[in-house]
RNA sequence: CGCGGGAUAGAGCAGUUGGCAGCUCGUCGGGCUCAUAACCCGGAGGUCGAGGGUUCAAGUCCCUCUCCCGCAA
């Protein structure tokens, strides 16, 4: 089948490689603009460094409203378009192009966490399961009919990386098995119950800092939901130090904010009498590095305590 | 020319006004212990990121370069 292909980071791409990979023709590529990268190198999508590698046709418009990249998309006449974290809201114009329609597949079970980061909010709101939703593209932002879903529970050990890859790889199996019905025109369109809609607002630095009164759970969710970025951070000598693990400890009473070495790794009293170790970190314009390597260097004075 | 931090033993760091290169952990050997991720004694391990300059003498001061990291998402 000809698809067009609209998706930016590594999640998108577990389902473009599967599209290669089961024999499609993918007629173009679409993904955002470079963008700059570590230090004044321009850095480029996960997208597009695998559509290069396999010498796929690579579109990269600031804006996909417009005559351009209409008439683009018109001219490569795809049968169907494939939207996966493109990071950009289509218009109509766009979305009624391929006759047999254009769909999406969005990391959460939707209505729940619509929107951009549906998968580090389901972690930092404790959620126990997510899953993978296929649906047709609306103009209203994730609000489209569904085609199916398939769950996953959020174990204990996830995080955001972990999760990301898990349910990247599911959606690829989920688009890849449903594309015969969508073909004959026999795939299932549920309305989502609008009722139920909730949304995962894009992530920001602000959220970084770890609240100490939250109980030792909360303060877990929010290290491994926020991971590889922006990352949970505590602030230590006035040092920003991103926190990129951290497992469960046992009661403590020491008073929140309280931290002591110890041979797990950092050892932190949390809101609810509990304390968490922080088994791995990365100190400002330091290297990411386990909490006994660090602890090597920078020895932290038993029951220094943190805001 | 976007702003800033960094490169010293396998890892993480310290190194004052230039004057014998150090600390913690790990590692190796020995000891202690019913036992240990514990403790004690001892050893190995460094072209101080690269190149040039100043100096009797440079990890340290000056110039150039390379690489890493954080912020700007």
């Amino acid at each position: 089948m000809k698809i067009a292909f609209m998706g930016t980071p590594e999640f998108a791409v577990a389902s473009l490689k599967r599209l290669v990979e089961d024999g499609h023709e993918i007629v173009g590529v679409f993904t955002q603009p470079d963008k700059p990268g570590n230090r004044k190198q321009l850095k480029m999508p996960a997208v597009k460094e695998y559509a290069l590698s396999k010498n796929l046709p690579v579109f990269q418009p600031e804006k996909m409203r417009g005559e351009e990249p209409l008439s683009l998309l018109r001219s490569l006449a795809p049968e169907l378009s494939v939207v996966a974290a493109y990071g950009q809201i289509l218009p109509e114009a766009i979305i009624a192009v391929p006759p047999l329609g254009t769909v999406n597949i969005h990391a959460s079970l939707l209505p729940k966490y619509r929107g951009a980061a549906p998968i580090n909010r389901a972690i930092l709101d404790g959620e126990n399961e997510t899953g993978v939703t296929l649906m047709y593209i609306a103009s209203r932002l994730d609000a489209g009919d569904m085609i199916c879903a398939r769950r996953t529970p959020i174990l204990p050990e996830d995080d955001a990386e972990t999760l990301f890859a898990r349910l990247a790889g599911i959606g690829a199996e989920l688009l890849s098995e449903t594309i015969p019905a969508i073909a004959a025109g026999t795939a299932p369109r549920t309305p989502q119950d609008e009722t139920r809609a909730t949304y995962a607002k894009m992530l920001s630095r602000e959220l970084s800092p770890i609240d100490w009164s939250s109980p030792a759970q909360r303060v877990i969710d929010h290290v491994r939901g926020l991971v590889p970025w922006p990352c949970a951070s505590m602030l230590l000598d006035g040092k920003t130090v991103k926190v990129w693990h951290a497992e469960r400890g046992g009661a403590t009473n020491d008073a929140p904010g309280t931290l002591r070495a110890s041979k797990r790794g950092i050892a932190a009293a949390c809101g609810d009498g509990n304390c968490i170790f922080v088994t791995e970190l990365q100190p400002e314009g330091g290297k990411r590095m386990s909490a006994s390597a660090w602890l090597n260097g920078k020895r932290v004075s038993a029951g220094t305590v943190l805001a």
